[in-house]
RNA sequence: GCCGGGAUGGCGGAACUGGCAGACGCAGCGGACUUAAAAUCCGCAGGGCUUAAAAGGCCCGUGGGGGUUCGAGUCCCCCUCUCGGCACCA
């Protein structure tokens, strides 16, 4: 507090002195001034950064960072992210497109009720405070978002429809109610989905052991998906390659046979496998400790029983060992046997531990000969291994019983099928297609493809979430919420704890109702949806979040979609980001949108770094974008963000660095004050080459436009920011060197005005408080935002004269200046006239002369 | 184990399609301005050898080893380390 009655004292003196003199070289750089000067000009002006409307005539674009959770104070995270996509707005912005660059808040979760707990504010209250000041954190910042556009998806105008879209999927079937098996985190006292287990642990309590607890839940079906979701991710082609990755193996399909071996006694067990070509070679079944057959064969067997707990308890305890990875194969003969359907076989049954329930049916055939996993299990347990493939059909069949090591697939086109009946002979594809054949024909097994992906679950024990607008009739059972009820509300002044099931449900208030279908008593559903619902579709109410009657508006939306450019962390490669294209193809088929995907174009930034450790609280090395705006100003901590590193790339900040970005801005607006007089009469004008014009004043425009093209190019391609600032210090570099003869009066007015305003349009993107000073001290009056883009000529970028390399043998031996565009043959003739290339060539045979245009020339010698 | 990134001066990084390695910035050193400091401006700066010194010259150098090429940080093969994701998926 101190310090900064301190600084703001200190300023007020030297602002006053510099009003007066502007013209004078003790002009200081004070962003302080410049910035709150400029931020309370623009906060009277909301409307400064809204979108057009459908109608508009321009091209639209569409510019998306990920919505933040409101966790309280923005980090440098968050400002890496908005700075990046904010430099492409306002770059789009002048390149007159109509842009949608809105923002808004992921504003329900656990954190919200663990605050309310520890602070006893209530969750809406403590939520509503966050987002008021990382709100104002993002307008000190200057970043040009479309407030009014905003949204808070714990507010009832936005999570009705959240309960709306349920009710849809559930009309569609693509919403039910299983009892099953759930993760459970002890510490947030809720379920978490798959996605949120992370190593056998809670994504948010890296230290917690997720349990498993028996419960009814909501799901939804997005398995109903999975193909399209896996083919669609073929046309995302301007998605890092790496997520593309990541939600194939995700979906992770696989192509196969279910196969019955029917139990000697009675029943049977379904296998899945990819590889009924190795039918021959199964010399026993396993399956899953879970396996409903494995409870009939208790009945049986009591003695069962004891080792197939056992084996679960080992399974557990492996699962807890530090190093997930690779556990200890154990299994257990049940006694039983089944019959293999090609060659009537009897092989025995086991439960294995390695055999999962809610994979394929939860029971595998073992061929050890060809699987390493059959092969270890089958070595410890001394069970038969039986070669059925042969790589190349040039090879001898292996003894398998001095057998080491499994032979494994063996899926080209060379393999070949042994000990196999009828199917001896041919390869590993031909059998395939023909085992699977006799399957389906004899009706004991079928075609079948299977994937990773589940359904999404997506119930919460949790308050301070959606309403799942369900309800219980003693009668009627299940019955959603009518539409013209919606939205079910969440009640407010609601005590909470984190104990056992939702604090909703010890709300008898909320809890009894009555049914819409027969009228008498039902009991509300008292879970809430999972927060990815939320911001599976949240970009889509952005284009007309005020509605009142509709989710959306079809036309609105049709204009906008698909999202041209999305940025945000990897960290939501696989959830956020298939949760959203799920949700995007639902609507399609509810006629709600017409696009099948989102984003047309994602970005994945890198994370930051600090000491050579992520930024986390826990790690104690966070960096408050309040203390750099303070010192250092919004222009340099945003430009410093761009500049310390290529933006996919992470981002090691030094506050050293965010200094050095600092005094560049200083220097750049210590150089347009100091010769904005001339600026302010002078239009624009350009030199032509060769016009005797003063070769300095060629020289600067050569650059700038050099550096028009460096940026205009990188914006629409590869998105390196840091060269682009790298490429305006460089300018301003140029430009000091020429100044002797700017302050002359030699260098010739409309080429300097041309510079000036040239360099200030560039540097708008990245330091807008800077530049917005900057235009006005030229004399401008007109809106940054809205001035168009620097045009590049490649006339003027054009270098008059060319340096070549002199190389011998790959070597540089000297240099030769010869005037751009010299055929190649003068090139030549020059460097082998050059006096150090003669001393180096001399006495030797010139054996090839290379000429790179506008490069080097490699003279090779023997 | 599998799938992706990555490794370049003291540090962050640049070199976009195989063509002068180290742009730009930080830290450092020297100078100018100043009574002084800060701020600012100018300059030097990969390592080594040669030289009284400088200029100049020579050699080495992009994690390690091999290869292709007139030419490799960039392409190919093998390896090491590191970061991220997935992990008994039948």
């Amino acid at each position: 507090m101190q310090l900064r009655a301190r600084q703001l004292h200190f300023m007020a003196e030297t602002t006053q002195k510099t009003a007066n003199q502007p013209e004078q070289s003790e002009l200081r750089y004070e962003p302080q001034r410049i910035e709150e000067k400029w931020h309370a000009r623009w906060q009277a002006e909301p409307g400064r950064y809204a979108a057009e409307t459908h109608e508009s005539k321009r091209k639209k674009y569409y510019v998306l960072e990920m919505l933040p959770y409101p966790s309280g104070v923005l980090h440098i995270g968050h400002v890496r992210n908005y700075s990046i996509g904010d430099a492409l707005a306002r770059h789009m912005w002048m390149r007159g497109y109509n842009v949608l660059h809105p923002m808004g808040w992921d504003a329900f979760g656990l954190p919200a009720e663990n605050a309310a707990i520890k602070n006893q504010v209530p969750p809406r209250q403590w939520t509503l405070q966050n987002i008021a000041h990382m709100k104002s954190q993002m307008d000190r910042l200057a970043f040009s978002y479309d407030w009014s556009r905003e949204i808070t998806t714990c507010l009832p105008e936005y999570y009705k429809w959240n309960q709306w879209f349920f009710l849809k999927l559930y009309e569609k079937d693509l919403a039910y109610r299983k009892k099953s098996k759930v993760n459970w985190c002890p510490e947030c006292a809720t379920v978490l989905a798959n996605e949120q287990v992370v190593g056998g642990c809670c994504w948010r309590h890296e230290e917690t052991k997720v349990e498993q607890r028996e419960l009814e839940q909501w799901f939804v079906r997005t398995t109903r998906y999975a193909e399209e979701l896996l083919a669609d991710i073929e046309k995302l082609e301007r998605w890092p390659e790496k997520v593309r990755t990541m939600q194939r193996n995700w979906i992770g399909r696989s192509d196969g046979a279910s196969v019955d071996f029917a139990i000697d006694g009675n029943g049977k067990i379904t296998v899945f496998t990819t590889r009924i070509d190795t039918i021959f070679g199964a010399t026993s079944i396993q399956v899953a400790p879970e396996h409903p057959v494995v409870g009939d064969f208790i009945k049986v067997d009591p003695t069962l029983q004891a080792k197939v707990d056992e084996l679960v308890s080992q399974r557990q305890k492996s699962r807890e060992s530090d190093d997930p990875g690779v556990i200890d194969k154990h299994g257990v003969f049940t006694g039983r046997y089944v019959i293999n359907p090609f060659n009537h076989e009897k092989i025995p049954v086991w439960v294995a531990n390695y055999v999962l329930m809610d994979y394929g049916t939860g029971a595998i055939m073992s061929v050890p000969a060809h699987d390493e996993r059959d092969f270890e299990f089958a070595k410890k347990y001394d069970i038969e291994v039986r070669v059925v493939i042969l790589p190349r059909r040039s090879e001898e069949p292996p003894d398998p019983g001095k057998k080491e090591s499994p032979v494994l697939p063996y899926t080209d086109k060379e393999s070949l099928v042994i000990n196999s009946g009828d199917y001896n002979g041919l390869s590993n594809q031909e059998a395939i297609e023909k085992m699977t054949a006799f399957a389906e024909e004899h009706g004991f097994g079928k075609k079948v493809v299977t994937y990773r992906l589940k359904d999404w679950g997506i119930s919460r024990q949790r308050y301070w979430g959606t309403p799942i607008p369900m309800l219980y009739c003693e009668k009627c059972g299940i019955v959603p919420v009518p539409e013209n009820q919606l939205p079910v509300l969440l009640p407010e002044n609601i005590e909470i704890t984190l104990q056992g099931s939702s604090p909703l449900a010890r709300m008898p208030e909320f809890v009894n109702t009555t049914c819409p279908k027969c009228g008498g008593p039902a009991r509300r559903e008292t879970d809430t949806m999972d927060t990815f619902v939320d911001s599976s579709w949240y970009f889509y109410r952005y284009t007309n979040p005020q509605l009142t009657d509709r989710a959306l508006d079809r036309a609105t939306v049709d204009y906008w979609f698909p999202i041209d450019q999305y940025i945000g962390g990897v960290e939501h490669a696989i959830l956020h980001l298939i949760y959203s294209r799920f949700w995007t193809k639902f609507m399609r088929d509810i006629g709600v949108v017409k696009n099948s995907e989102p984003i047309t174009r994602l970005f994945t930034q890198g994370m930051v770094i600090k000491d050579g450790a992520k930024m986390s609280k826990n790690k104690g090395n966070i960096v408050s974008p309040d203390e750099m705006v303070a010192r250092f100003g919004a222009d340099s901590t945003r430009t410093y963000a761009l500049f310390a590193a290529p933006p996919d790339r992470d981002l090691d900040w030094q506050e050293a660095g965010v200094e050095g970005v600092y005094r560049f801005l200083g220097r750049t607006y210590r150089f347009v004050a100091r010769h904005a007089s001339v600026t302010r009469i002078y239009s624009s004008s350009t030199l032509k080459a060769g016009s005797g014009a003063s070769p300095t004043a060629r020289a600067i425009q050569r650059k700038l436009h050099q550096t028009i093209k460096r940026i205009t190019d990188d914006f629409q391609g590869r998105w390196h920011f840091n060269t682009c600032v790298a490429g305006i210090m460089e300018f301003v570099n140029a430009l000091y060197a020429a100044e002797e003869e700017i302050a002359s009066g030699k260098f010739p007015s409309g080429a300097l005005a041309d510079a000036q305003r040239n360099l200030v349009l560039m540097l708008a993107p990245f330091a807008p408080y800077l530049a917005a000073e900057l235009w006005e001290v030229l004399g401008e009056k007109s809106d940054l935002l809205r001035q168009p883009w620097p045009q590049y000529d490649p006339a003027l970028a054009k270098e008059d004269e060319i340096e070549y390399a002199i190389q011998v043998n790959g070597k540089v031996r000297s240099r030769v200046a010869v005037p751009a565009d010299s055929p190649k043959e003068l090139v030549l003739e020059r460097a082998l006239a050059d006096d150090k290339v003669r001393v180096a060539i001399e006495g030797k045979e010139v054996v090839n002369k290379i000429v790179i245009p506008g490069r080097l020339v490699n003279i090779v010698i023997r």
